[in-house]
RNA sequence: UGGGGUAUGGCCAAGCGGUAAGGCAACGGUUUUUGGUACCGUUAUUCGGGGGUUCGAAUCCCUCUACCCCAUCCA
């Protein structure tokens, strides 16, 4: 693979391998076997076990089987053949999280040990008010003070069984105030009298995802959870549950992506769910649906779906993919090993007066592109179909195919041209009358006739009639809301279209290219011999000549939004004083005496800081900008560096000791060791260099490298400039004096 | 409304202070016995908006906006 870009996922991969956080990289594919996996699993899968095999780990296949009352076999079985049929292999066995309940429920009578879970007996609407809502905060279950031993007694009972669904809850006691809802002590276990598909009717209990998914994660040894967004608020738990246990390290650590969504179609459970409910489509493995099932039945290949995956890569951003990429992936997967035939799917007939007799042409499976052998005999003789659209009696401009004045070659045959047309009672054209040139036969033409087209064709009496199922999108609407914006033309069946006979022989869940059409799948549940079914694929790409004629020009231009602000919240009086202060008295700009002012702990280190070297406006930006990220995700205590030293900072900048980039590579030492700035510039020899006598020879070199970019710079591409302040500041470590090299190419090298 | 996320061309997406990758789509052209393929070329003076810091900002800071997720005994 060439210039593959890594996503999110292989960098925190790549940075935990390298600090060795991990022996083996492991990770999961775990889907709940409630229903039919589409092509969003594939998305996973393609990322979970492409991960594991990149990283020469491996990737575990569990069924996440926690909710008996959903769960069942049939989607397990199609889970692990989605898996397998896009190539890869799971380690060891199929797990399943029911395996693991009897460990779970030691990890949860350990938490009760601990005093962080209690059986709750709330009844579920109070349970709901207790929680709260996202604005006011919840209050704990009286429940909550059962003792140790109660909780123990109550748990048991409630796993053999003494109780009614209902009735009590294992609860984890964290907070009821959390910001975070799922944190409002999550349920770890609640009472199901159902019958589980594996573990039978031995449990009367089942555990939560959010107790059960961390831990199967850590026992099966995974090292990266990796889940879809909407787990997001999930991590915290996976976090305290895995932290409370204290288990023994390595633990697993959650990640998140992007869920696949394309356009023109659904992907959800319950939407795809209606669709076959309501009949709308045939079964889960309707041909025009996203499940793994309906693709693979359509005709689309393992290796389609994988490329596709690559293709759209992997991210935080909720986004809707165009199925043409979708499309793309198979063509292109396609077009270099399916063998071409003809087929006639609106039959025209034409006779070719002059033609006697029947011949057997030699043609070729593939055009002279693909590198593939392989050839078929296809029958010849004075009547044959064509496609109906491949005659015009009125052609429009720039149409190139048969009329009444073009002659048009019969792909693989003769160049024939029109001589009559026949037309019924209504005026409908019913067959043509051509004639044919002997000389100008495919492979040995001597004719001279030059052609603008080649069309497929079929031999009238030799040709087979099977049946074809044209398939579009199934929704009109680009994001479909509902079954009211299907297409009613989704599934167009042709009964009779004609095909050449070498054709028949094969079986089902073969592929072919239809010439000029697109690429077929023989249907692998309704072929059969008396009727042959084959399912488009897709369509061949469409060319802009083609579709110029349907398309209209479409309106486009959009005016750029205008964005209105929204309300600052005013300063304070304090803050207010601050402001003044700041702005008259030590003459900072408005916006980082803004900045400043509002922010208690900024501004405190910045009067100190102001006690040590009297630069009001440096300080206050380093402030305002550096040591403001720093507090993004530290609070001041953990500060490493003193507001004496940012003042000694900037003195050294102040004094031209350094560059103001340098000192930002400085503080960032500061902040991470609580270095003296002094010593930091000193150890690593960070002295600005502002003699041009020597970055001179250092930019008459760059220049001599780049000949290439002076050419273009000379041309006005003055965008350059900063490519050539970057290489000697490169160059140099960064020590030069960005001014200066300004000045120097500017005025001197490339004036 | 509290919290957690996300914003880069028509659609995905790289990018982590120094020339705005790549794919799809679109549009030209060359080749072509598929209006296909392949090949060549064009398509972001600009990164949700506004300010600030810097010689230099998609990248750092402030602020505003839009969208997604969370108040199942689902996963």
């Amino acid at each position: 693979m060439i210039n593959k870009s890594k996503n999110f996922l292989n960098r925190i991969v790549e940075e935990d391998l390298n600090a060795g956080k991990y022996q083996e990289i492991v990770t999961r594919f775990p889907p709940e076997p409630n229903g039919f996996p589409h092509i969003g699993h594939a998305k996973s899968i393609s990322i979970n076990f492409g991960i594991a095999k990149e990283y020469l780990g491996h990737c575990n296949l569990r069924m996440d089987d926690t909710n008996p009352t959903t769960e069942d076999t049939q989607y397990v079985e199609a889970l692990k053949d989605a898996v397998k049929w896009l190539g890869f292999e799971w380690d060891k066995e199929v797990r399943y999280t029911s395996d693991y309940f009897s460990k779970l429920y030691e990890y949860a009578i350990q938490l009760i040990k601990m005093e962080k879970a209690y059986v709750d007996s709330l009844d579920e609407e109070k349970m709901r008010e207790y929680r709260g809502t996202v604005t006011q905060v919840g209050k704990r279950s009286k429940f909550a003070q059962r003792s140790v031993e109660e909780n123990l007694d109550l748990l048991e009972r409630m796993k053999k069984g003494e109780f009614k669904e209902g009735e009590h809850v294992l609860r984890a006691k964290i907070d009821m105030a959390s910001p975070n809802m799922k944190m409002r002590d999550p349920l770890l276990y609640r009472i199901k009298d159902a019958h589980h598909f594996r573990a039978k009717d031995e449990w009367s209990i089942y555990p939560m995802y959010d107790f059960a998914h961390c831990l199967s994660d850590y026992i099966e040894g995974v090292t990266h959870s990796i889940c879809t967004l909407e787990f997001e608020n999930n991590r915290e738990i996976y976090d305290w549950v895995l932290d409370t246990l204290e288990l023994e390290p390595p633990r697993p650590y959650q990640h998140e992506f992007a869920r696949l969504n394309i356009n023109y179609t659904v992907m959800s459970k319950r939407k795809l769910l209606e669709l076959v409910e309501k009949e709308i489509v045939s079964g889960w493995d309707d041909p025009r649906l996203p499940t793994i099932a309906g693709l693979r039945r359509r005709g689309y290949t393992p290796e389609s779906i994988l490329n596709f995956c690559e293709q759209i890569g992997v991210a935080k951003a909720n986004s809707v993919v165009d199925v043409a990429q979708l499309e793309f992936s198979i063509r292109d997967n396609l077009n270099p090993k399916v063998p071409r035939v003809m087929c006639v799917l609106d039959p025209l007939k034409v006779t070719i007066t002059n033609y006697e007799g029947s011949e057997e042409l030699e043609a070729s499976y593939y055009p002279y592109d693909v590198p593939k052998e392989g050839s078929r005999k296809v029958p010849f003789s004075k009547e044959i179909y064509i496609e109906r659209d491949d005659f015009m009696e009125n052609p429009s401009k720039g149409y190139f195919r048969l009329t009444p004045d073009q002659p048009v070659r019969l792909k693989h045959a003769y160049i024939i041209s029109c001589k009559e047309i026949i037309k019924d009672g209504q005026g409908n054209i019913v067959e043509i009358k051509a004639e044919y040139y002997p000389d100008s036969k495919s492979g040995s033409d001597t004719s001279g006739i030059k052609v603008r087209s080649a069309i497929q064709w079929v031999e009238a009496n030799k040709a087979k009639e099977i049946e074809v199922r044209l398939y579009d999108r199934l929704y009109n609407n680009e994001a479909p809301d509902g079954i009211e914006d299907i297409n009613p033309n989704s599934l167009k069946v042709i009964k009779n279209a004609l095909i050449e006979p070498s054709v028949l022989p094969e079986k089902i869940g073969v592929r072919f290219q239809f010439e000029r059409h697109g690429y077929f799948f023989a249907d692998p549940i309704d072929y059969s011999d008396e009727t042959p079914v084959f399912n488009k694929i897709v369509s061949l790409k469409e060319s802009s000549s083609q579709k110029r004629k349907v398309s209209q020009n479409k309106p486009k231009l959009q005016a750029k939004k205008v964005q209105i602000d929204g309300e600052v919240t005013p300063m304070t009086q304090e803050e207010e004083v601050l402001f003044e202060k700041y702005t008259n008295e030590l003459k900072l700009n408005s916006e980082v005496a803004n900045t400043l002012a509002r922010d208690k702990q900024l501004s405190s280190l910045y009067e100190e800081a102001l006690t040590t070297h009297s630069s009001p406006i440096n300080i206050a930006n380093l402030i305002t900008n550096e040591v403001a990220r720093e507090l993004k995700n530290k609070s001041i205590d953990e500060l490493k560096f003193t507001p004496k030293q940012i003042a000694t900072l900037i003195k050294m900048v102040d004094d031209k000791t350094i560059s103001t980039k340098i000192a930002k590579q400085v503080f960032e030492e500061m902040s991470k060791n609580g270095e003296e700035p002094t010593q930091i510039v000193e150890s690593k020899g960070l002295i600005q260099i502002s003699d041009p006598a020597v970055i001179l020879p250092i930019i008459e070199d760059i220049i001599a490298k780049n000949p290439e970019n002076v050419e273009k710079y000379r041309a006005g591409n003055s965008k350059l400039f900063g490519f050539f302040v970057g290489q000697v500041l490169k160059a140099t470590g960064g020590k030069a004096n960005p001014k200066v090299v300004n000045e120097l190419l500017k005025n001197v090298a490339l004036s």
